[in-house]
DNA sequence: CGCGCCTTTGACGGCACTCAATGAGTGTGG
DNA sequence: CCACACTCATTGAGTGCCGTCAAAGGCGCG
């Protein structure tokens, strides 16, 4: 998924404040979802602690300011799907029905940006652009979801790692696009990608070994991105 | 690949307005969408044709009418991953940005209603309950989406046959739910639910051989209905 | 009737899972 | 500061589910 549209919200410069539209000298081309800032109030979740719980109301939407966010499905014996992770940057929330369908949790220690659903519904139902807004955030939801169908469904086990690093990596526009973050444990990243930890750590291994990447705590370093991107089979287009 | 795509259009019946969906007997609370009417027009697709390219720029959006549609993603070397079934009823093409990422092939003949996109992104720009059925559009797709995550990263075959079955069931209304009507072949079933043609042969074997189901030409018949949902291993809620 | 396509069934093999043990990193209390 | 406990990651050995390869039905159609 080469240059893929990501979820980007521009860096609103203070998130704990208040913005006073008319102090604003020249606003540039404002994000729709600037109208929501002054509905929004700040949240710390300690790693490992749930946000929302899957069934719940859909009381909140929320922006991720830092650390990193899972959104998990469970089945009743307990089989995992961690459906996507959400880094720095990254909305959530607001592609909900009356209830949320994923459960989040905190990868690491976090903070949330939180805004009340109804002032969002409200917001949809009287201006335009952040209606439109919030149609191009699930048409790029769905998208990624689409992709991901297509790597559980037909891809070996080192074409699904080799995509999350390039897909990682992508999403982190770090100084060095060689070094990637990976917040998440092993058994997150097997639950996200259909796979058991062991292959998990097998397959980076085979990496490693190979020289295609190098592994460290807390990320990987790519070292031979055309190789990793051969192996990863994007799909055409 | 397949031969090109033939598109006869026939006069669309009721230039007018309210197609009638399902002939309901009372005028209902109307849906946003029926304002999409009056751009419409109906396209007739053949069996095995391609109705729109994974990559197309997004001209239109439509219905289906009659038949069914399969939406179709493929890597290089030719594995293909069937991202949803589509009926009667069921629009696609909506969730589009510019351009569409799965390609549309008509499994059966289909007759679609067609609705030029940009009417669409007018009517959305115009009209908020308009705006509002598209976001839930897309909220549903990503639901539904969310759930085959689920099933391709963490089901068995088994339990992806007898899921599949059964959300084939529920989106039937036909008179009698136990006739599922299943108009697809084994290899888009296979492609669909990340399985074998060969895979999905056995299983509904063995569902067979079980007394589950009872297999027929272009449909199967659910016979215990408790076991299948006991088999498909749905996640909690 | 024969051809072609799809489906079904069988035999076999491999990729990824399971089970198990070791290694590495982190936090805690003595 | 180090021993200990605990968690997570890594590696190995063996197994099994499902994929691959192959052949035999079943059905429609010319």
């Amino acid at each position: 998924m080469h240059g893929m549209t990501q979820i980007v919200t521009q860096r609103s410069a203070n998130p704990g404040r208040q913005m006073a539209i008319a102090s604003q000298p020249r606003p540039e081309p404002r994000d729709a979802l600037d109208l929501l800032e002054q509905f929004g109030s700040n949240v710390a979740i300690e790693r490992d602690h749930e946000i929302l719980s899957q069934g719940d109301r859909a009381e909140y939407c929320y922006k991720i300011l830092s650390g990193c966010v899972r959104r998990v499905k469970l089945l009743e014996d307990g089989r995992r799907q961690v459906g996507e992770f959400l880094m720095a940057g990254d909305l959530f929330g607001f592609e909900a029905l009356d209830t949320h369908d994923f459960s989040a949790e905190a990868v690491s220690d976090v903070v949330l940006r939180r805004y009340p659903r109804r002032m969002v519904e409200a917001l949809a139902e009287s201006q335009f652009a952040f209606a439109r807004r919030l149609r191009d955030m699930a048409a790029v939801s769905l998208r990624l979801a689409h992709g991901r169908l297509m790597l559980l469904g037909r891809k070996t086990a080192s074409e699904r790692i080799a995509s999350f690093v390039l897909e990682m990596a992508e999403r982190l526009p770090g100084r060095n696009d060689r070094m990637v973050e990976l917040p998440m444990s092993r058994t997150d990243m097997a639950d996200h990608l259909g796979l058991t930890i062991e292959t998990v750590c097998r397959v980076l291994a085979v990496l490693r070994r190979e020289g295609t990447i190098a592994v460290a705590r807390g990320g990987v370093e790519i070292r031979d991105r055309a190789g990793l991107e051969l192996m990863a089979s994007e799909p055409r287009h």
